[in-house]
DNA sequence: AAAACCATGTAATTGGTTACATGATTGG
DNA sequence: CCAATCATGTAACCAATTACATGGTTTT
């Protein structure tokens, strides 16, 4: 039964909230899991599929007239206890590339203002990305008390205390690059 | 010319330090890029290739008896202005994918003692990740002066706050799961 | 004697992205 | 009236991993 697509588990933990079409789990993906989960449309649904086939959910269909079909996935007690299986598993790490670090790691080739435009650039990325925290942080707070809250707030600290070291690193880079520059211009 | 291999620009930035085998540039890949750049060598051999078909690299062949040959790459001058390009530009956004964050995310499904688990194994492996760390600033350190050291200090100071705020994260989190944990146990 | 290093490659598979195709409904 | 939302899917592509295949040399 088992096979290994990351986008399985993700799937199965949405439908544990509750049933759902594939437009509904994109979504809630995009929404909720957004900052450490992405998936494709092009991949969702013919996983999807895949899922039906090997009974981890049911399909039921509504029909509704001019619009496509709505397909709503419900995840089956087979799907519960493979979806309980992966939880308690050992994570698998993240696999890293860093096209940024790749870039500046080779950055005595390139001229400084370059080098400041990428991590301006980064900056403003990960500055935005916190505002978006900062937001999710304050519906948090203010929501009617929920037991999947505590787990909910453990990730969402993790990208609340990444984004605050990406953000010193940047500009801590931003100023080691203005002091180097500087004594070459005297 | 161009195409997205993200590997050909790993394996080009090797290359404009000195020109190296299939195998030194994975080796190189492995300790120095290594935290944040992976390569594999099902990837590597094939994209050195049709590298040295789009005429990016040169290839010298040394024969080695007994051994299999030694496939010397070097860069081109075409090699160095692609590289040149694809420096200045922006660089793309991780894709993000957290196996460890979507089991958290999900962690009411689990009992505290898993949670607790897979938080302390991950501790563990940053503490690795954190010690490393410090080995290669103290050996940058006592580096002779290079103009490619603020560069690969940026780089490495990145992994540095990066792996603080995970810990910190991580401790954290362990308090937060005790407390509450306790708290039921009362 | 075993482990680690040097050295290159192929084949199978996966896991996923992007672009394409279609089109009604709702909200501003 | 335009943009966004709802809604599903396929086809082409691709990058990259894993496992397999081979085998001598150096270090512990």
């Amino acid at each position: 039964v088992a096979r290994g697509s990351k986008s399985q588990w993700a799937i199965l933990g949405v439908l544990t909230i509750k049933p759902s079409s594939g437009y509904d789990i994109k979504k809630y993906a995009e929404e909720v899991l957004g900052h450490f989960w992405k998936e494709s449309y092009g991949n969702l649904y013919p996983v999807l599929k895949r899922m039906l086939e090997a009974g981890l959910v049911t399909s039921t269909t509504h029909r509704q007239p001019g619009k496509p079909d709505r397909i709503e996935y419900a995840i089956t007690a087979q799907g519960e206890a493979a979806f309980q299986r992966w939880l308690a598993q050992p994570a698998e790490p993240e696999k890293i590339r860093s096209d940024l670090l790749l870039k500046l790691f080779f950055g005595r080739q390139l001229p400084p203002e370059v080098i400041r435009d990428h991590l301006e650039r980064y900056q403003k990325q990960q500055q935005e990305i916190m505002h978006i925290f900062e937001a999710v942080e304050r519906e948090l707070d203010d929501l009617p008390p929920d037991p999947n809250l505590p787990y909910w707030m453990l990730t969402l600290r993790r990208g609340l205390l990444l984004t605050e070291a990406r953000l010193k690193w940047a500009d801590e880079s931003l100023a080691a690059l203005s002091s180097r520059t500087e004594r070459i211009e005297e």
